[in-house]
RNA sequence: GCCAAAGUGGUGAAAUGGCAGACGCGCUGGACUCAAAAUCCAGUGGGGGCAACCUCGUGCGGGUUCGAGUCCCGCCUUUGGCACCA
């Protein structure tokens, strides 16, 4: 067969005959198949897009031909730096770019034989989509959840702009891996901290990895603990969070962060220039000497002191870049006695360590961090921690100085960007009115196309007088528009919502449609999105629901991470490694069902690997040998018509490549569903060699195979299902339902052990009972020898398997 | 440092606590052929034995169990993630 031909050949069919065209009669049966959309890049399809989506395609086919109405869309998340680093560099506008790129990727997704509806492709960089990107950002600032703070944000020098934590990795830039340094900027935040709780909840109802799972919740941090309020010796108070309300008696110093607005108040004078300087080191340390845990503490007293609301002791007030400003309330209370931490300060600046917790077994070694019972605790002594701390934050709370509390790691999610090929902010600075929203009905707030974007740490959109410079949509007066564009994990979050509504002109989407095509029911994307994309887009569909636009509270039911495929050499495929494998001339050779079947062979789907060519022939073996016993099959002409041993034997493994298969498809072990059509394969091959053979019975196993094999290598398929008289397409037909008859065998083999080491084999007929197969098993020649004279401790049966009988 | 996952033939990899290595690749032998290719068939974890068979074997050391690659405890290694979060 001339694979390149005929999947030109069913790729027009299925274009002609609006093959994959969703259908919304059939919403009842729907099955929303989303692969992550792609960003548009010049470079050719790799190796990763056909693994991510060749393998779900055909888990999609798959569902189709259970019967369900698949929606499989596809589209391009096409903002973002990588066109806008191109412009810079080739004067090529990255708008011109990134169109082009969409051209050339959609032709070569279209090769794929993929079932992508493209009646509802989606760009996030076209006016008609950024539209609602921008309504959604005003609904969610109407609505208190987008905001402007003046915060210290991480700035990477190299791309120019701020970054969310989520994305500096190791104190560096996610995408260029520059050094990230800190700035105080007034930035764009959405507030996903209000959610934190749900989101960490809701973890609970996901058919997710479970180590998807555990990122979350690690990223969600959630902490269980108390604030406790500590008054300050000439005045006022601040209070600190822990989780160790039990060692509060133990207090000996507290910290405040330096950025903490009090540190400057309380500063004595002859402290003041000491503090001043340190607080400047603090500011210039890049995000790596910052976040490195290894650094030696340093910390300085700021000549104030507090009062441990506990016990009434003064205690010295220092500040230390280890307290965060933005973690609970910025200060913490020194307990050396019972933390690492606290003690490795208090040692270096000759702080009073007091143990308060008892040491198990007598032992007094500290820092002692564990829970035990409280000493030198006054009226708690003997309390356990547990009890302790639950007794302390109540008494606290009653007399209005603390109380229980409970903080989150996860910070609010920080929008803005200061670059130009994204999503403008539709706000409008004024200096009467604040920030202003456009009105709804002036959206989009178009991108201009004529701007400097050469990277100055300005935003490109600030330079552009025609696009800055507006009215104010409120008073009237001259007013100035938001310079900054959205970061591209905003266009991503809800673009699983507009899909099935992508043509939508007066809305983002028709609630009443997406209420019923959401939630995806099998998302399928890499695992580095674990803590952005995935976390964001949980967020947005809670926060739409909360504004009344949706009624489902997860966007993803299910989620599978493909694995990755590495170079050769065993390394992450990477332009400066050198080790990019093109798949190009293997699709030219051999076509893009081969090369689908043999990544789905090749690897495990959730794990990958190193990539390897040589079972490419092997495969197109197979495919070969599955066209030569169809064909050969339907050929042949006899008059048998017995069903005996030799075609039950093949009627098993029929019914039982069609059980595993459709099981191991469900859950995506690829590689073993296509190892049991491999089997079957081999059985009939094996039955070809019968000199009575039963065509009619054969001819309807090569049709199940056809049908089997169908979602894997579908215009292979189609070819083969026309070849034996097949009408309409191979993938409008139901896949088969195995028989559980047909599984059962007249008689089985079961392995005969004595003290658990296989010592013979019996054959069985599959009615008798657990006694009568141990009759059986006893007969056996190696048994009875071996049991002869013995005692039998314990006779053990497992159906279908085994026969252990245990002598002394 | 903390959390999670993984470690199985020459190789890609399989195994609801039940015959370890399915299905492939590679290799060896055979059939077909003048010959080769293609195709088909058989064999293929280590050690021992002429043989039927025996024995060892899933990173290492223990344990539970009639039975452990799988469960438990303690290590080693690798890979991801988090990392001053109070």
């Amino acid at each position: 067969m001339d694979m390149l031909l005929i999947e030109k050949k069913w790729r027009e069919r299925w274009e002609k005959d609006k093959l994959y065209s969703f259908n919304k009669a059939r919403l009842d049966k729907k099955y929303y198949v989303l692969e992550m959309f792609s960003y548009p890049s010049a470079a050719r399809l790799h190796v990763g897009h056909w693994y991510n989506y060749g393998p779900s395609d055909s888990f999609a086919k798959f569902k189709r031909m259970q019967g369900y109405e698949v929606f499989e869309p596809m589209g391009f998340d096409a903002f973002g730096l990588p066109a806008e680093n191109f412009a810079i560099k080739t004067g090529i506008h990255p708008k011109d770019s990134t169109y082009k790129n969409i051209i050339t990727m959609e032709e070569q997704l279209k090769q794929m034989n993929a079932s992508f509806d493209w009646d509802y492709e989606l760009k996030t960089c076209s006016p008609d989509y950024y539209r609602w990107t921008q309504w959604i950002f005003l609904q969610l600032f109407k609505a208190g959840l987008a905001y402007r703070k003046e915060a210290p944000v991480n700035w990477c020098n190299s791309c120019n702009t701020v970054l969310a934590n989520e994305q500096v990795i190791d104190g560096r830039c996610e995408r260029c891996s520059h050094e990230i340094v800190r700035r105080n900027l007034t930035q764009w935040f959405f507030k996903i901290t209000d959610y934190a709780e749900e989101l960490l909840q809701d973890l609970d109802k996901l058919d997710w990895p479970q180590k998807t799972l555990a990122m979350q919740r690690n990223w969600i941090g959630k902490s269980i603990g108390g604030e406790v309020e500590f008054q300050i010796e000439n005045g006022g108070s601040f209070r600190v969070f822990t989780t160790r309300a039990d060692t509060l008696h133990g207090v000996s110093y507290v910290v405040l962060a330096p950025e903490h607005p009090l540190v400057m108040q309380l500063v004595t004078d002859e402290k003041r220039d000491t503090v001043a300087k340190y607080i400047d080191m603090c500011s210039k340390a890049s995000e790596i000497d910052r976040l490195s845990s290894t650094r030696e503490k340093t910390g300085e007293f700021i000549g104030a002191y507090a009062i441990n609301p506990i016990n009434n002791e003064r205690i010295p007030i220092l500040i230390a870049d280890y307290a965060l400003y933005s973690y609970g309330t910025g200060a913490v209370m020194g307990v050396p006695a019972h933390d690492e931490r606290d003690f490795a300060f208090a040692t270096k600046y000759n702080l009073p360590i007091t143990r308060v917790i008892g040491g198990k077994d007598g032992k007094d070694d500290l820092p002692f961090t564990e829970h035990g019972t409280l000493v030198n605790s006054g009226t708690h002594n003997g309390l356990l921690s547990k009890a302790a701390i639950e007794t302390i934050l109540n008494s606290l709370e009653a007399e209005g100085k603390g109380g229980k509390k409970i903080n989150y790691r996860l910070r609010d999610w920080l929008v803005s960007r200061q670059r130009y090929w994204g999503c403008p902010i539709p706000i409008v600075h004024c200096d009467c009115c604040g920030e202003v929203a456009i009105p709804e009905d002036q959206l989009p707030v178009e991108l201009p196309y004529n701007v400097d974007f050469t990277p100055n740490g300005k935003s490109p959109l600030g330079k552009c007088d025609e696009y800055i410079n507006t009215v104010c949509p409120k008073c009237g007066k001259p007013a100035k528009r938001e310079e900054d564009t959205l970061d591209t994990f905003v266009c991503s979050s809800w673009y699983y919502l507009r899909y099935p509504d992508a043509k939508n002109d007066k809305m983002p989407f028709d609630p009443e449609l997406i209420n019923k095509m959401l939630p995806v029911d099998k998302y399928i994307g890499g695992a580095e999105h674990a803590c952005m994309h995935l976390l964001y887009a949980r967020f947005f569909t809670k926060a739409l629901r909360d504004l009344g636009y949706l009624k489902f509270d997860e966007p993803f039911t299910s989620l599978v991470h493909q694995g990755l495929i590495l170079g050769p050499d065993g390394n992450k495929m990477s332009k400066s490694r050198g080790n990019v494998v093109s798949p190009d001339s293997i699709i030219q050779k051999v076509g893009a069902d081969a090369f689908r079947l043999y990544l789905m062979f090749g690897f495990s789907y959730i794990e990958g690997g190193p990539w390897n060519e040589t079972g490419i022939d092997s495969i197109v073996k197979f495919i070969e040998r599955i066209e030569r016993i169809v064909t050969s099959t339907y050929k042949a002409r006899g008059a048998h018509k017995d069903m005996n041993k030799a075609e039950k034997d093949l009627n098993f493994v029929r019914h039982n490549t069609i059980k595993r298969v459709t099981a191991d498809t469900e859950i995506f072990s690829f590689n073993t569903a296509i190892a049991r059509l491999m089997e079957l394969v081999n059985a009939l091959n094996k039955y070809d060699t019968v000199r009575e053979k039963n065509i009619e019975f054969m001819k309807s196993v090569c049709l199940d195979l056809v049908l089997l094999i169908a979602p894997f290598t579908p215009c292979f398929a189609e070819e083969l299902y026309e070849i034996i008289g097949g009408k309409g397409s191979v993938l409008n037909v139901s896949y088969p339902i195995f028989n559980p008859e047909c599984l059962i065998r007249d008689e089985y083999e079961l392995a005969v052990q004595i003290n658990s080491k296989n010592r013979d084999k019996i054959m069985v007929g599959s009615t008798l009972s657990n006694a009568e197969i141990i009759v059986i098993a006893k007969a056996a020649a190696n048994i009875a020898s071996a049991i002869d004279g013995k005692t039998i401790v314990k006779e053990i049966v497992i159906p279908k398997r085994l026969v252990n009988i245990v002598i002394k």
